[in-house]
DNA sequence: TACTAAAACATACTTTTGTCTGTTATCATA
DNA sequence: TATGATAACAGACAAAAGTATGTTTTAGTA
């Protein structure tokens, strides 16, 4: 290709590479290569090693397709929605995932899932009956921390506290009473790391998983 | 691997690989081989050969990386989290992004971007300071919508509402007033279609970066 | 039990893709 | 015009990844 002034080519390589990856499309050196009419591999690869170097881009060293934005590598997973509240050791039956939707994670070994809100007891800490909370069942639980614990066989969104050897669950909504559950009553199955409302409807359930 | 019953194996293949496709990480054979144990190339290869002459994945013969969903309806895609938001024509500066979230699309050429909020204008909408919203700028705007706005240059997110030729923004908070802005201090960027709340730090920008 | 289909395996080959070494051309600046 | 930095080119090699052929094992069923 002409030759550019500094620093142009580069911008529009970023562009390209971006737009791509965004489209779940990550191009091959080869690819940004015909794309901008070069004659050599290395004119291409030189300018992605650069973004790379500058921070712009990061990759997974001798991987095809393998330059990502950063941030972005491996960090986004599809958590399952359930329909029901796991009881007892975490294991998910398909039967009971009403859908998936991307989660970003920090680390691989994380166990995060989704449930859907009912009630309103929650409703002054800006959690309304349907949204959907992000669960992380493998997590500490401290004072303050909102979490989806199961009293009696039945699945509750609370704030947990402490008080005097005894755990309260605090809801935040006037309407409803502060609960002191019996310790052998009660499991915290984890913590709730995001909520999220969609005011439109987008079908979490793919209609094509019939498997 | 162990041998398995006919079509289990295949489908938590189209699962795993459906669900790295939505990762925008699309996977090769040899992925998919050792995903699942398996000692030959093949094993996996005739899954995903198979797969898509049941036309639950295409492919691009050839080419690394080259299993995909048919069609391009509900897929994920990384969505900016914008700094500012974007005034005028739709472009994005590249310094005013904040970090990606992952997003699901039912369409190709929607532009959605994520937003922060700031203030507690929406507080009783169960929209709070910091929680991000998901904005498409390309969108009908119906009564009743939360929309993105802008009034005299600054961003705000309020209800939308058209009486009698006249355009409302409401909030939902009784400590602030309804505005009626001049249409031409008004602009609309775009529909509020998702609200989210990290409530663990989660930097959106990876800070691995530092190479 | 016999038979067919599906599943899994083993190995080899080809193409795609990443990477390397070195050269030439253009830009920016003194 | 001289000089260092950036950009583009050329050719080759190595690793990654797709593909092909044939065999063995298990599932499903008559």
């Amino acid at each position: 290709m002409a030759y550019t002034k500094p620093g142009v080519t580069r911008n529009r390589i970023y562009q390209f590479v971006r737009q791509r990856l965004l489209d779940g499309e990550p191009p091959t050196v080869r690819e940004v290569q015909t794309a901008f009419h070069m004659r050599a591999v290395q004119s291409a690869k030189s300018h992605l090693d650069a973004l790379v170097k500058e921070g712009r881009l990061v990759k997974m060293p001798g991987k095809s397709r393998g330059y990502r934005l950063p941030g972005t590598a491996h960090s986004s997973r599809l958590a399952p929605i359930l329909g029901r509240v796991p009881a007892g050791p975490f294991n998910i039956a398909v039967e009971e995932i009403e859908g998936y939707i991307p989660v970003r994670f920090n680390s691989e070994e994380q166990t995060v899932f989704g449930l859907r809100v009912n009630g309103d007891s929650m409703m002054s800490a800006g959690i309304l009956h349907g949204d959907i909370v992000l669960v992380r069942s493998e997590s500490e639980i401290h004072q303050g921390d909102i979490v989806v614990a199961m009293i009696d066989g039945e699945a509750t969104v609370k704030e947990f506290r402490r008080v005097r050897n005894r755990i309260q669950l605090r809801p935040h909504n006037d309407a409803y009473p502060i609960l002191s559950p019996k310790p052998e009553d009660l499991i915290i199955i984890g913590k709730v790391i995001e909520v999220r409302r969609y005011l439109e409807t987008i079908s979490l359930i793919d209609e094509e998983l019939n498997g």
